[in-house]
DNA sequence: GTCTATAATTAGATAGAC
DNA sequence: GTCTATCTAATTATAGAC
């Protein structure tokens, strides 16, 4: 990554803040086009020139402003998994239920709003590489483990659906994301726009019933 | 391979039948290879190159036997379809609950025989394109009819569980497959094997319970 | 920081000897 | 049918003028 080195005074005079916020624009610019990019056509069938053309850049400034393609992907990744964690960040005060709820609810709706990071993923996943070894094990592995734990607590208390752990984050995910992740296809296949509030309001619906079925204890306690 | 240099008769003596069997065999040997690079890479990413030195054969016996690296993965898909067609083949005489249970086990078996098929068809579906059309229209759309309609006389008997004809598709598939087509993430993240056939077997038993969850009728009648 | 030019490699497809 | 050589175009990355 190529770091704004000031070249004006000791430490950033007005030049060099308005400089560096052109730089992190144009940086932003190519993340916003290689997430498209890679989201569509996956890491090898990407290509610099077509990001930065959607960026309205040249290639070159790519390694310019990141050190490789695959720097510049790692951006891409950061940025949208920042935007996963805005959508789901837990609220203080909820039951394990409303938390698990809200995480469905959570992630069906960065589904989408950000399809790329689904496509990125389901892509990145079907073949190892450093990069997978990368995204799981700094990435995905943390976020993951508070879901898993608080499924245990739930299924124990009677109110999940019966898969165990070990399935859940791949089913919850395929049911919640595929939908968005291949839009294009649904579009295609159903005549529906995924993104419509009103299907992804129904789609939430649907897997908040499936996964956090009625308890019994609470129909018998009514 | 080397093919018997046979130019044989008119139309088909042994040696003809015999030279048919080879090609039949390296057209295979190739289709087998490139089922594996489109699962892994994508159409953009995977090269021919790599699926001939996968088939051990070189890289323009492909555009011999086929007539362009499109034309070959049109050959994937219609080979891993039928594939598809024999592990979901309806049997005659069963009960709608009890056709779509058999749907839904043999979608998870496929998808853990063959990850390949889910892998491609996540791929094409991120993005528009002729190959995403030809898929859809002359290959998902026919497959899925029925499978729709089964699972609306599903609703209206009230067996299945709450979700519209038009989210199931997805839903199911995404909840059936994305483990397998993103099985080496799942190597890396949970430390499972999910071609294990107990995991296989857990998975599908979950599946079910969740899109067919116990009739109310059913457990008034009991 | 930008942009032109280009290096070095690889892509899909074809020609022609065998 | 196979296989070497090759064509044209596209790839990531770099050099250097501005």
């Amino acid at each position: 990554m190529q770091v704004s080195t000031a070249t004006a005074g000791p430490s950033g005079g007005p030049r060099a803040r308005s400089r560096d916020r052109a730089t992190a624009e144009i940086r932003d610019r190519l993340v916003e086009a290689a997430l498209v990019e890679f989201a569509n056509h996956g890491f090898d069938g990407a290509s610099t020139r077509a990001i930065a053309r959607r960026a309205g850049a040249h290639q070159p400034q790519i390694n310019y402003h990141f050190a490789s393609k695959e720097e510049l992907w790692k951006a891409v990744l950061l940025k949208l998994l920042g935007e996963l964690d805005a959508a789901t960040a837990i609220a203080p005060g909820l039951s394990p239920r409303e938390t698990m709820e809200r995480a469905i609810r959570g992630v069906v709706a960065m589904g989408a709003a950000r399809p790329e990071l689904n496509r990125i993923m389901i892509h990145e996943g079907t073949h190892p590489s450093d990069r997978l070894v990368w995204l799981v094990e700094t990435q995905v592995a943390p976020r993951t483990r508070p879901m898993l734990a608080l499924w245990e607590k739930l299924r124990a208390a009677g109110e999940a659906a019966p898969i165990s752990p070990e399935l859940l984050y791949h089913v919850l995910i395929g049911a919640a994301s595929l939908l968005h992740a291949n839009a294009p296809e649904a579009r295609l296949l159903l005549g529906i726009e995924p993104s419509d509030p009103a299907i992804v309001e129904a789609h939430a619906d649907a897997l908040v019933a499936m996964f956090l079925p009625p308890n019994p204890k609470d129909r018998a306690a009514r």
